[in-house]
DNA sequence: ATCTCCCGCCATATG
DNA sequence: CATATGGCGGGAGAT
């Protein structure tokens, strides 16, 4: 039995991280899954699973033969039916590994292709799926939710959902990360950290005291689901609060990996912080264990997507289990600051390409969906005084031709004030056009820097946010925000109970130790950095800006890099908008006040809001829309855009992961920078998928000629890489009191690759390590000896303080020195 | 013993 | 009302 039952262990490790280096080997199909009847056989149970996984791996590594994944599927599973030969290899029992999540992930993940082309939709449906995985029901809701968290699927209707695979997957990583940074995520950990270490010393003393001191104010986000705008929760979905936990929690869990610095988490971190969201008391045992139980569940998940991976990290106390993320790393997306003139773009992140033509489809018209908002009433409410202002808003001024591609747009401080700031709209490249002028126009507006000249009156619309006012909250109230570098925007709805608590929470609580100073500090060297990159000095500005927090920050760095026409419209806006900076700033040190916000919020995309507009907007738009659409597809659209390598550097600074950090803006910092942001920056992340407008804007662009056709995503893909890779290796390398071991895993591993596949991969050495080697050979390349962050693009661009702040960073309060070598 | 986490009861949501 | 969803926690396999 023990034999069998490692091997299944084994396979599924290899599953779930090996499969890169997988080679097309054929396997000689056996048997997969088997109802449990059977009789037992070690062995077969063994060439089972491997076989079975086999076929899983291949289609694995070759993410683009999606077909033949899901033929391979399909392939195994016939097998299974016929099989039966081996009689008595029969696998009975089928050993807890072999129902575990993870293995029927992926199982249900090989079903469906990584990237789907856009043309063409998959549904799943849930009874096939229960069916042919043979699993309970229950289980498919457990991958599906999480999935469903990172916008991979997303429910149509009762037992249906609709696949899209991995295309929407930087978006959401870009918004999740930026959520995160608004949760103050960084800062939560670290205080508990900081309690941990308390403890030691003091076993239980206060315990509840400061849990519930401290904690009580980090309660933010409790529930809150975060959209994107091409996927939206359908039809019945979830609105509704409740019952969204695992999804929430899969995102919150994302989002943790996404903000902190060596991208690793622990389990127990991670729960505590999940736990101390909605729930200021702590003590909980059971509560904390059965969130601990949740988050092995999506931790499976996540690890089947190659999200993340199990390591350990070892501390004082002893090794505790953790995750670290291995996922594509997100850029900052802040800075957009330079897309001006070359079209940033976004190289493709990560090692995989993406269809960027789909992408650029499908991020056009995100907003098939209408968001129903089912069942409850007082959503749908918000939703029509939200398509209401839009309305008030973009019909004032007749401007025929929105614009918008750039998108994001600013967002009112005051949502009264909105109205009167011009602001660029984001989408709405529909309706316009199809001529090449109007195009041409357009790609102007969008591009920030160059397109400086369009005046507010013309872009009346602000098709996306309308900033409503946090300040007046309603049982339910949307706040929205601009989400500028993933040109999402995204609206969070609080929970009446929610609401309540951020109205009524006193300022003083929250907690923000010192690592506070330390963040502040970096924050504004951040800022500096910013400015500098983009403008040659800003100190003078910068210094107004500083304050700001980090998100400020983020997202307004275009402010500095925009165009001087821009500028004066900004500036308009601005003067409203210091001010308000101002005052925070001078609360943040007190202690931030508004440190609450965004606590649970539900992040609607407001492109969905415009989308109901859209009804209203002429026909005429519509077919234009149409029209647009149509072309879009059609054209051959590389998706990527050239970027300087200099630029990339830029971008790629370390420094900026560290940005992040940051700090919490409240809503109304928020809305107070208003920022017209840049499709660039999407771009350049990494991401894929860039907001609908920018991905447009990519696209016109092209047509137009503006931007070479074919890109060259030359050094992009490596840049990229690098910070993350760097950064995780570093760390895990250099840390002292702080381990993070993988030694187990690999170990299988290799273990496996040896035992059973050897032979075939032999034959293939090299291709399939390429999938993996970015990592490795980025790592090399820049570790070097001063410390993860010490590399040499970064040099050039930061100062001294930079470094130095990121090093304070990592090791904020706690002993384990991390990186510094 | 501890770490993982499967199983499936049962409250809710949805249609 | 019948189902579909999915929170939740017991308790057992894996280490």
């Amino acid at each position: 039995l023990k034999t069998p039952l490692k091997q299944a262990a084994t396979s599924q490790l290899v599953l779930t991280e090996r499969q890169p280096d997988c080679q097309p080997l054929t396997t000689p199909p056996k048997p997969k899954e088997t109802p449990p009847a059977d009789p037992w056989t070690p062995t077969s149970n063994l060439k089972m699973l491997i076989s079975a996984a086999s076929p899983e791996i291949r289609s694995r590594e070759q993410r683009r033969q999606l077909s033949d994944s899901s033929s391979e599927v399909l392939q195994t599973k016939h097998c299974l039916q016929e099989h039966i030969l081996g009689d008595e290899y029969e696998k009975s029992q089928p050993s807890r590994k072999e129902k575990s999540l993870g293995l029927l992930c992926h199982k249900f993940l090989a079903r469906y292709p990584d990237y789907p082309s856009p043309s063409q939709k998959s549904y799943i449906c849930l009874d096939e799926v229960t069916e042919e995985l043979h699993v309970e029901r229950r289980r498919i809701y457990d991958i599906v939710n999480v999935l469903e968290s990172l916008h991979m699927v997303s429910r149509l209707a009762r037992n249906r959902y609709v696949w899209h695979g991995r295309h929407n997957l930087p978006q959401t990583l870009q918004a999740l990360k930026k959520v995160g940074e608004e949760n103050k995520y960084i800062q939560q950990i670290q205080m508990i950290k900081k309690r941990e270490y308390e403890h030691e010393f003091d076993p239980d003393s206060e315990r509840n005291e400061e849990m519930a001191s401290s904690f009580g104010s980090s309660e933010q986000s409790e529930m809150s689901f975060v959209e994107l705008p091409g996927v939206e929760f359908r039809a019945a979905s979830v609105n509704g609060r409740k019952y969204k936990s695992l999804r929430v929690m899969s995102q919150k869990f994302v989002m943790l990996f996404l903000v902190s610095t060596p991208q690793i988490v622990s389990l127990e971190v991670a729960a505590k912080i999940l736990i101390g969201e909605d729930q200021l008391e702590d003590l909980d045992k059971s509560k904390f264990k059965t969130k601990i139980r949740r988050l092995y569940d999506i931790a499976n998940v996540l690890s089947s997507l190659k999200l993340i991976k199990k390591v350990h990290v070892t501390e004082e106390r002893g090794r505790k289990p953790a995750f670290k993320w291995t996922g594509p790393e997100v850029l900052p997306n802040t800075q957009e600051t330079k897309l001006e003139a070359t079209s940033t773009t976004c190289s493709p992140p990560v090692s995989e390409s993406i269809p960027s033509k789909e992408q650029c489809s499908k991020a056009l018209f995100p907003s098939k969906g209408k968001q129903n908002f089912t069942r409850h009433s007082s959503l749908i409410k918000l939703v029509k005084s939200i398509e209401n202002d839009r309305r008030k808003i973009q019909s004032a001024p007749t401007s025929p031709v929105k614009i918008s591609a750039s998108t994001y747009q600013s967002l009112p401080v005051f949502p009264n004030t909105v109205a009167q700031f011009p602001a660029i709209t984001k989408h709405q490249l529909e309706g316009q056009s199809k001529t090449a002028e109007e195009m041409q126009m357009k790609c102007a507006l969008s591009s920030p820097e160059a397109v400086p000249k369009p005046e507010p009156s013309q872009q009346p619309a602000l098709s996306q946010p309308l900033g409503l006012c946090p300040a007046s909250h309603s049982s339910v109230s949307p706040v929205i925000l601009p989400h500028p570098q993933s040109g999402v925007s995204y609206a969070i709805y609080l929970h009446p109970s929610q609401a309540h608590t951020v109205t009524t929470y006193s300022p003083g609580f929250m907690l923000q130790p010192l690592p506070c100073a330390n963040i502040t500090g970096i924050k504004s060297n951040n800022s500096k950095v910013l400015n500098k990159i983009t403008t040659g000095e800003g100190d003078t500005q910068s210094g107004t800006w500083e304050p700001t927090k980090s998100l400020a920050a983020e997202e307004r760095p275009d402010t500095k890099s925009e165009t001087s026409s821009q500028r004066c419209l900004k500036r308009s806006q601005a003067l409203p908008e210091n001010n308000l900076i101002k005052r925070h700033k001078s609360d943040e040190e007190s202690l931030d006040t508004s440190s609450t916000f965004f606590p649970s919020g539900y992040l609607i995309p407001l492109t969905h809001c415009t989308h109901g507009n859209k009804a209203e907007c002429s026909n005429k738009e519509k077919a234009g829309v149409c029209s647009l659409q149509h072309t879009a597809y059609s054209s051959p659209i590389t998706g990527v855009i050239p970027m300087p390598a200099s630029e990339l550097k830029t971008v790629n600074i370390p420094a900026f992961h560290i940005t992040p950090l940051n700090i919490m803006l409240s809503p109304n910092s928020i809305a107070a920078a208003p920022v017209l942001s840049n499709s660039c920056l999407n771009s350049s992340s990494t991401s894929s998928a860039p907001n609908p407008s920018s991905s447009a804007l990519n696209f016109m662009l092209q047509h137009i000629g503006l931007i070479p056709a074919g890109v060259q995503v030359p050094a992009s893909p490596v840049l990229q890489h690098v910070p993350v890779s760097s950064q995780s290796e570093n760390i895990s390398h250099s840390s002292g009191s702080t381990n993070v071991q993988e030694g187990k895993v690999s170990k299988n591993i290799l273990q496996l690759d040896r035992g059973g596949l050897s032979g075939k991969y032999s034959a293939v050495p090299s291709a399939p390590k390429e999938a993996q080697e970015p990592q490795a050979v980025t790592e090399s390349f820049f570790r070097t000896p001063g410390g993860p962050n010490t590399e040499p693009s970064l040099s050039a661009n930061s100062d001294g303080t930079q470094r130095i702040s990121q090093g304070t960073l990592y090791i904020p309060q706690r002993k384990l020195e991390v990186s510094e070598v």
